[in-house]
DNA sequence: GTCCGATCTATTGGATCCAATAGGAGGTGA
DNA sequence: TCACCTCCTATTGGATCCAATAGATCGGAC
């Protein structure tokens, strides 16, 4: 497999996370491989990989697609991520250095200056695992990792409906969680985490048109 | 992939959780598809699987092998553990019927019958995946049983190093549990369920022996 | 005698080819 | 006109073959 399978993968996983291919969509190997100059080899394992992160669901002779997800599959995978996050923090914190502070911090600055969904949707994602990135357990990392790629798609369309006024709460939430990791409390630094998470999770409950199509 | 890969990854996954190949051991593509009378191919996609399952670890061009684990990785999967799977009961508990209540009982009136050691991992397995065998959320279970599988090898050199002595407790400890699913109260089966689980990562951690070789 | 390099072999990675399955189109009967 | 059956095509699954990489073994030079 190695680096075809992986190059043929963080492509397709890109596009997926990237809503270019979105829920109930089907992924062809020929298209695939063709767009690589490929055979279909590689993007089978590929779909292989993705199919274990969730990201599409693999039936047998039919082939991968995008799956659609219900309201409550999200809501329990939020509430997956709540109770994992705070763990990976938790391994991370104590041996995050100066260079991985310095990054979230500039990070949280150019949230705070206003970007667009896009950008934000990046940015938030490169703060939180930027913070579990001394985390050395694979099977979390992993885990964290699969559970934000699963339900990036509806994270964005609940970001484009809603727009940025609530946006302040999460700068709030994130400088407390700054300031918790900064002087190295995990207990503090867990519950912000923990809230942050959950205050957004009840506020996509709010908003089941998100999964109506 | 499917029927073919699907049979070599399952008899792997057997394999591999029976202690048959062990941590460190390396798992040749040929030798696989031989005994199977198969190609390599089902073989190579199998292998992803279980390496996204975190069974085995892939290296490009070296092949794959059982990795060996830490006390410090185990900690935390049973970490783990014990905030995942109180939720997978939650989402199974108000849905279980009267057949899989049945069921449960009756692997615990045979565990306390006195049974040997593989026989108590293949019960005391069966036994929690049964309760939360009615939670529909793929996410979740997915990666409850990887880590059940990932952690399985030590469970069971644990076992065989301790002896029946302690079984009393897990007796104890089931019995709660299924009074408190039977009474369809969450959040007494998931105070038990957690004490359960932590109470074995506990005892793991005073025998680092188990990770030694 | 030891260390470095080259060749050789075992094993994996990738491409092409063939088989099998699913889904649809078209035809035929009632 | 509708239902059902058959055939056809698009797509995936599996096997075989070839290329590339890693590790080992052997030889030579210092």
């Amino acid at each position: 497999m190695t680096v075809a399978t992986q190059r043929v993968a963080d492509h397709l996983r890109t596009a997926i996370l990237g809503g270019i291919i979105g829920p109930g969509e089907r992924v062809r190997q020929e298209d695939v491989a063709q767009q690589f100059g490929a055979s279909r080899l590689p993007v089978r394992e590929a779909l292989q990989m993705l199919a274990a992160e969730g990201l599409v669901e693999h039936e047998p002779n039919k082939g991968a697609r995008v799956p659609r997800l219900s309201m409550h599959e999200i809501d329990v995978m939020y509430r997956m991520r709540e109770q994992l996050e705070p763990l990976a923090l938790a391994e991370s914190l104590p041996v995050l250095d100066a260079g991985d502070l310095r990054r979230i911090d500039q990070i949280q600055e150019e949230i705070e200056r206003g970007v667009d969904v896009e950008t934000f949707l990046t940015l938030d994602r490169e703060f939180h695992l930027r913070t579990y990135s001394a985390c050395r357990i694979d099977q979390l990392t992993t885990t964290v990792t699969r559970l934000w790629n699963a339900t990036q798609y509806y994270r964005r369309a609940f970001m484009h409906l809603t727009g940025p006024s609530r946006r302040w709460v999460v700068n709030a939430e994130h400088r407390l969680l700054i300031d918790a990791v900064e002087r190295r409390d995990e207990v503090d630094a867990g519950r912000f985490l923990a809230g942050h998470i959950r205050r957004t999770r009840i506020e996509l409950r709010r908003h089941p048109e998100v999964f109506g199509g």
